[in-house]
DNA sequence: AATACATTTGCAAGCGTATGCAATATTTAT
DNA sequence: ATAAATATTGCATACGCTTGCAAATGTATT
């Protein structure tokens, strides 16, 4: 078994030019004649050869890697985020180096050190929050970094979400219109931004039509704390709605009220989720959600990511993408009388 | 705004010593005193130094990343993969990166180009057929690669899958045990070994029964495309059972079969599927299911990976782990008389 | 104290490519 | 046909690190 490493210079020698040449050739934008680059194409395809990415990375200081760091991949709305990233930076002539981030702050510490060592070319964080040495080590370091899902107070950081606050407000809008009066939520993790933002948005609606909230657990975005937190919500004092902070948890509650506590949905309870993940629309749940639009929420970051890369001194940004509430089952309309 | 490029150089500098002391300091097994081994580690931490990934796999012709080729993240069971893979890869000190393929040839062909373009040191394709060009292709590279859940006949070729001849045969079993007679299958894409071989083994055990088929259809491991499946399947002469080639089908079948043909599961008819992915024990589905052990599939294609690339004499293996089935509700247990 | 032996160190040569610079070839204008 | 401007080419260097080799230092043995 005999290792094939063809370089550029074993290209040029046999296409009769310079190593130069070669490497002019494969470089788009680079000065080269039409026989030349003919000569040098023939050669290259005749011994298979291609450019070495990491000897590229090497002298030119760019790796066309990005990071992209994870925290977990149960909630269906990441997979489906990864994937679009993905293919979004493939398309763009970049590649994914991922990494799974624990939830405590030294593991993503670590994560990060680890990332800046295959000097990628900039940084995407989903769902993970920054401590402010991070940013400041990453912006040392000279790395750009966005944060997808997760906003964060600090002023350079950029950061796309959809606009959770606003979010927060059309549920409130609909169950009230829908004639609930009794309405809770769930929330997900205290540290998350989307959280905090879903539920403060939620809760300015609910008390400008002079209402609050009827009860309030914590599911922590995890499938059986929400189940949890679903059984004391109605063990007793039960609410006609219920916010869940997103639909991860909300297919638990759904599943927790109509299998362990025999209650109909919409006509004992509503249930409204976040984030429009496949699911929601399965027919075991037809979650009444708000639409987390991934599409053009991975298309902004990664055309931010990319212009802070061409262009440093590029303006951080926060960009909150609008998405709609999709109305199906889960909850009533028209409250009757 | 200034960039921190520290160099080995810098730091030797600082250390009062060559460079190649730090060098040596940062690898492990290399021969340096204490003393030195001090002075280089205090000097580094000051300066922020950590070694240049890129740098070191030039030289040393390990890059230390694997690349891992996904197909689709939508059915549960990959994101769950992927998460554990890249834990377990990140364990041993390598990176992982990522790239989509399409379902079509020539789109995996360029993934797998590109990825090599990387220097990766292995790669990893998950739910992904490859012609035997590429195969040949890695291997003339000096690139190990391993199939993760598809089997390949290529006998250089390693692959891990669970057992799923022997599972097909303990749904057949299980099934014709608890009394059913009219038994149905619908088929993942017929492209998949995972497929055929899960099929294969079902009918297998039918036959032997004096059973064949009631009916068949096929869902091409996609929703939608089963939940169409289903509806042809159960127009007229519906079965008693129906085995599903995943579970993310299976929950396509079941939603169909209850909220849009009125069916109750099990009493009307009983769903079997395979993967055991998280939903699958949610109480909207507890669905009956023969289980893929992820984290052992994962660990053994991590470790043959690894072999492989530190004896590149290694063997090819092919593994076949098996895998329990997950007794739930979605099948009657034993048919009344 | 002198020898043999083991450990630690620095030197220098790459790894495969991109790119500034000077030299050469080609085109255009006069 | 000649000068001037432009396009193409090769040379040589640099990117940040690892590693073989030989020199230098340290330790054990007699």
């Amino acid at each position: 078994m005999k290792i094939n490493k063809i370089t550029s210079a074993q290209v040029a020698k046999l296409a009769g030019v310079s190593q130069s040449a070669v490497s002019r050739v494969f470089t788009p934008g680079a000065s080269v004649s039409i026989k030349t680059t003919k000569k040098v194409k023939e050669a290259a395809l005749s011994l298979g050869y291609r450019p070495n990415s990491i000897a590229r990375a090497m002298v030119s200081g760019k790796s066309r890697m990005i990071g992209v760091v994870v925290a977990y991949l149960e909630n269906q709305f990441y997979p489906e985020a990864l994937e679009r990233l993905s293919n979004c930076l493939q398309e763009k002539g970049y590649h994914v180096l991922i990494f799974m981030a624990g939830k405590d702050r030294q593991s993503i510490d670590n994560v990060i050190e680890e990332i800046l060592d295959y000097q990628v070319d900039g940084i995407i964080a989903a769902s993970v929050s920054m401590s402010s040495g991070l940013s400041e080590r990453c912006r040392a370091a000279g790395v750009p970094m966005v944060l997808f899902n997760r906003a964060q107070d600090d002023p350079n950081m950029s950061a796309i979400t959809s606009d959770n606050i606003e979010g927060g407000k059309k549920i409130a809008k609909f169950l009230i219109s829908s004639g609930h009066k009794k309405i809770s939520y769930i929330a997900g993790w205290e540290g998350a931004s989307t959280q905090r933002d879903r539920e403060a948005g939620f809760i300015s609606i609910l008390n400008d039509a002079g209402l609050s909230l009827h009860s309030r657990k914590v599911g922590n975005f995890v499938f059986e704390d929400s189940r949890e937190a679903t059984r004391s919500m109605f063990f007793n004092n039960t609410p006609e709605a219920v916010f869940v902070a997103n639909d991860h948890m909300a297919f638990a509650v759904m599943d927790t009220l109509r299998y362990e506590l025999g209650l109909k949905i919409p006509d004992d309870v509503s249930v409204v989720g976040y984030d429009d993940v496949p699911a929601a629309s399965w027919p075991s749940y037809l979650l009444t959600t708000v639409q987390q639009p991934v599409n053009i929420m991975v298309r902004e970051t990664v055309e931010i990511l990319i212009e802070k890369i061409e262009n440093p001194e590029a303006r951080p940004q926060k960009i909150k993408v609008d998405g709609p509430l999709i109305l199906r089952k889960s909850a009533k309309i028209h409250k009757g009388n």
